[in-house]
Formats: structure tokens, C-alpha cells, sequence
RNA sequence: GGCGCGUUCGUCUAGUGGUUAGGACGCUGGGUUUUCAUCCCAGUAAUCGCGGGUUCGAAUCCCGCACGCGCUACCA
């Protein structure tokens, strides 16, 4: 058998889609399942949508998804240039037997007259396609136009009356009435080609096996084929696989551009895991046969059989977006990485966290509250700064008693600072350093037993350890107390609680 | 408008003539817990888009319709 050999074909035309690295994934694991070859071949062959930086950004994306290929433009190649704009006379070259072959024509309409034709085509409610004026063009005309030097392009020359069928992997077989597919230009006014020659030619030349591209590309298949029967290469046509397409979670229509979940530079800066979201992505189009939702490409293989007719075995509806569910993958890939993994992880990610250096102790308590890397900074801020204390956050406690107590205590308020000042004798006489029996064993003393002054009631175990959280944190949501407590040291907790009792009633008014 | 594809819980998916239509996310409730989260348990929710057939029997096969998506450029 021969090689394997897949494709992705991305025009640098902005910043990386979420919709290329799911395309790219499926190029990838058919390659590599069968040691094949996975290629990236640059379409930049429209230069008004040329963006500076995207194939650079784009080189950066695979490289983080871990999708890395066997040939691109940088690497090279066997059969480089793998930059469409670097490959113009193969593409001119190829025009010129279709020309020869009389399966494609020279066309000197202008855009105006084009434009006029499609409006009126429109008005009349009949499908906008070309009116093949220039097909009836004699030979002289031709000739004396191209010596006037007529801005021209070359058109396909597409057969009348004729049942065009496409073997599609996931579909099947579909058919198109070849009176309805427009003579499309193939060799731009610019020399540029269209997509329709280059990809179809550089397909051929540099040996694709498996043509995986997004449904899009559906309905111009039959011009795919045509092409391949007009140059002769039926016989080595490979499949083509056309995966469904990612819609929005909400609303209607493909994700696009104005999404914010469409960037990766969105899951980059939330904390995303490349694994996670590949998972995620195989996920909505593919079951896994033993019902897990987790696993990894390597497990996604188990779709690919290139001996079947789809390929791929994945669903061919399109799915909506959900990040709700993908966040719940991200999160699942936390909770079973390594702490040492996490922190390395957790490092790169916050690379201009200040403290990021003592992040290592703190991983274990945040692993199982946290679905994305970015989670990391609202919870643990508190442990490294002295917080912004916010008596509204004080006044969510109210502390439950067993029986009414005495009017200094009522209101809760004026509680609460008792409580704390309670809380402060008792950290002060704990002895160092602290452990965490000890420290529980004596605020739950506090709390049954001590409190309030007199004996005349008592304030419940769990207000008692809110009151000291928000007094420690500013906040009433943290990680474990007493771990929390122990790095950010006995000194610390004894100013921060110092603070509260002192200042009490006062901050943040 | 034309052409093509698609249509099972809110979402992703299993299901290919006989199932209590299964799983996952989400949501709700409960348990564990000093908060939150994790973990565990339970629940919620799909007359299988609609209407006709075929059949003893249809989510599964056929036809029609509706809706959704894509394409309809000298963009990819």
C-alpha cells in the first residue's frame, strides 16, 4: 500500500480558527495511524486576504496543539514549495493543458459585465452562473485579444448534460447535474489560481492520499472531479472527506470569526489545554466504543480505518459549540494530571505572576477547584497579599446561636468582632507551629465551649471557621483553611486577624 | 431563488425492524465536608422534526413536507 499522506491546506487570512486545529486533528491521526505523512501546504494564493502574521501564528497554534508535521513550508520537503504563491508556474503550466486539451477557455469579460449579468440573473430569480459567453469566442478573437494584452482569465470548460457523481467518505455517493456547476475560473487576472486548480493539482503532485477538508467544500467536489478527469488522473483520485461543520452554541450559523470561543488565542489566555480541547473536538463528532469521554488522540485513532468507505467514522451532522462541556473535559484533565505536572503547567501559563515560584505547595489545594489554568489567580490571590477586606462579605455571616444572647452581641456585628477578638486570643496562645488537630481541636473548643463571654451560647463550628476564612482571605469561597493558613505563615495570619479586629467596621466605608 | 447535506433529552452522542430509547455535559435534590470544589447517590428531560405509507411490529425502510446548515465570487 502506499503512503499515507494527508493535508491541511489553511489560507492565512487571520488569526487561528478553532474549526483549523479540528480539521488539522483529523489530517493528523489518519497520517499517523498509518506512519503516514501529514503536510501543510500554505493556500495564500488570494493576495487582497493576505494577513501579515497569520501563517506564522498559525505555525505557532499546531506547534501548541502538538500537531506537527512531516513537511510545510519551513521544514520543506520532498516536494516543496509548499507555499502556493511559490508554485505559480506549476499552476499557469497545468491551465495550459486543460486549454490545450480544450477543457478550459480563455474569458475576457470584464467584472462590470459580470456583475450586470448576475443582477439580472437575480432579478429574474434564475441561478447566478457565468453565461459561457466567452466559450464561443473563434480562435482569431482569442488570439488578437491576448496580443492586445485583454486582462483575461481561464475558465473550466464544464460538460453539458451530464450526471456528475462524487463518492463522498461520510455521505456517500452524490450526485450534481453538471448544467447547474458554473464554468469556474481556474487562472485568476492576476496569475494567481483559484482554490479549485491549486488544491486539485497540488493534491495530485505532492501525492495526498485523503482529501479531509470541511464540509464547505462539498458542493464545488464535482469541479474537484471534473478536474482530475481532465488531467487524466482518475485513477489516483483519493477520497475526500468533508467532517461537519462546528456551529455556534447559540444563535444561528457556523462559529465564526465574531465568536470568541472561534480563536485559539481565547483558550491560550483562559488556561485551556491543547489535549483537552482536541479531546473535546473529537468528542462531538465521535463515541468512543467504551462509552469514556476522556482519552486522547491516540484513542481517537480507533475512528480511522482508511479501508472503510467514511474513513473516519464520525457523525456527519454538525454540532454546536459548548463550552460549558469543554471546560468540564479541561477540568477533568486537571484533576488527574500530576501536582508536579500542574504546577509546571500552572508556571508557564501565569508567566508574570510575581510569586509564581511558590505556586508548587498551593497546586494540591486548588487542583479539584479549578477548570482552567486562569481559575489559579482569583482563589489564591489572598495567599501572597493581605487582602481587601469588605464588610458587605463580613455581613454574609450570621452567626447562628443556639439561644438569644446578650445585647453586645446582637447584632451580628458587633458578634462577629467578639468572635474575632476570641479567634485572635486563641491564635495567640496556639502553640508553634501550628498543626492542624491543634488548631481545629481549639477554635472547635472556642466555639462550643467559650464563647460567647458568659457562657450564655454558643455560635456554630461552621460560622466559626467562616468568620476566621474571611478574616484570613477577604472572601468567603478558598481553598482548605487551615492548609491555606499554614503557607501563608503563623506571623501573617496573626497581622491580617490583628488588622480585622482592630479595624473593624471601619474598612470599606 | 437554485443545488447539496442534515434532523434522537437544553447540548454532544448511542441506537441500522421488536430496547423500560442508553451514556455524557448541564440543571435539580441528597450524602461526605469548617466554605467552595472534588467524590458518591438519585432525579430532570427526547410522543426519536411533521404527515403519509410498507410491516404483525418502525427512531430504524420508502415518499412528501417543514426546518436548519452549507454552497451559489477573478475568497478560500
Amino acid at each position: 500500500m502506499n503512503q499515507v499522506r494527508t493535508r491541511f491546506a489553511p489560507s492565512p487570512t487571520g488569526f487561528v480558527h478553532i474549526g483549523s486545529i479540528y480539521l488539522t486533528m483529523f489530517d493528523y491521526i489518519v497520517a499517523k495511524k498509518y506512519h503516514g505523512q501529514f503536510i501543510i501546504r500554505v493556500e495564500d494564493t488570494d493576495q487582497n486576504r493576505y494577513v501579515e502574521g497569520a501563517e506564522d501564528a498559525l505555525f505557532r497554534a499546531l506547534d501548541w496543539f502538538g500537531l506537527t508535521s512531516d513537511e510545510d513550508p519551513i521544514k520543506g520537503g520532498p516536494f516543496a514549495p509548499y507555499r502556493q504563491s511559490e508554485r505559480l508556474d506549476i499552476y499557469r503550466q497545468h491551465a495550459e493543458i486543460l486549454l490545450k486539451n480544450g477543457h478550459a477557455y480563455y474569458c475576457f469579460c470584464t467584472k462590470e459585465r459580470l456583475e450586470e449579468h448576475r443582477k439580472q440573473q437575480e432579478s429574474k430569480r434564475q441561478p447566478s452562473m457565468y453565461d459561457k459567453h466567452c466559450r464561443s469566442l473563434s480562435e482569431e478573437e482569442v488570439q488578437s485579444n491576448l496580443a492586445k494584452k485583454v486582462s483575461y482569465v481561464v475558465r473550466m470548460k464544464i460538460p453539458e448534460n451530464e450526471i456528475i457523481k462524487v463518492q463522498d467518505a461520510l455521505m456517500g455517493e452524490i450526485e450534481f447535474d453538471s448544467n447547474l456547476i458554473d464554468d469556474q475560473v481556474l487562472l485568476k487576472s492576476d496569475g494567481f489560481p483559484t482554490y479549485h486548480l491549486a488544491a486539485t493539482v497540488d493534491d495530485h503532485l505532492m501525492e495526498i492520499t485523503h482529501v479531509i477538508r470541511g464540509r464547505e467544500w462539498m458542493p464545488s467536489t464535482p469541479k474537484h472531479v471534473l478536474l482530475y478527469r481532465f488531467f487524466g488522473w482518475e485513477k489516483e483520485m483519493p477520497p475526500f472527506i468533508h467532517p461537519p461543520l462546528i456551529l455556534k452554541s447559540e444563535g444561528q450559523g457556523k462559529l465564526s470569526k465574531r465568536d470568541n470561543v472561534s480563536s485559539i488565542d481565547y483558550y491560550k489566555s483562559e488556561g485551556f489545554f491543547p489535549e483537552a480541547i482536541l479531546n473535546y473536538l473529537a468528542n462531538i463528532v465521535w463515541n468512543h466504543p467504551d462509552g469514556k469521554e476522556i482519552y486522547d488522540w491516540k484513542e481517537f485513532e480507533q475512528a480511522v480505518d482508511i479501508n472503510t468507505p467514511k474513513v473516519i467514522n464520525i457523525t456527519s451532522q454538525a454540532p454546536k459549540f459548548d463550552l460549558k462541556k469543554l471546560e468540564w473535559v479541561n477540568g477533568e484533565y486537571i484533576r488527574k494530571m500530576s501536582d508536579e505536572e500542574l504546577t509546571k503547567r500552572l508556571q508557564e501559563f501565569l508567566v508574570d505572576h510575581p510569586n509564581k515560584d511558590q505556586i508548587g505547595p498551593v497546586v494540591p489545594l486548588i487542583k479539584e477547584r479549578i477548570t482552567k489554568l486562569s481559575d489559579f489567580v482569583p482563589l489564591t490571590d489572598f495567599i501572597w497579599e493581605k487582602p481587601e477586606y469588605d464588610m458587605e462579605v463580613f455581613k454574609k455571616i450570621q452567626p447562628k446561636v443556639d439561644r438569644p444572647l446578650d445585647e453586645k452581641i446582637n447584632p451580628p456585628a458587633g458578634g462577629q468582632k467578639m468572635v474575632l477578638e476570641k479567634i485572635l486570643g486563641v491564635m495567640e496562645t496556639l502553640p508553634r507551629p501550628w498543626n492542624a488537630e491543634e488548631f481545629e481541636k481549639s477554635f472547635r473548643k472556642l466555639a462550643e465551649d467559650d464563647l460567647p463571654a458568659g457562657g450564655q451560647g454558643k455560635i456554630k463550628v461552621g460560622d466559626m471557621f467562616q468568620l476566621i476564612r474571611v478574616a484570613v482571605s477577604g472572601q468567603l469561597i478558598t481553598p482548605p483553611l487551615f492548609e491555606s493558613v499554614k503557607i501563608i505563615g503563623e506571623k501573617e495570619i496573626l497581622d491580617r486577624v490583628k488588622w480585622v479586629v482592630e479595624n473593624f467596621g471601619e474598612f470599606n466605608e
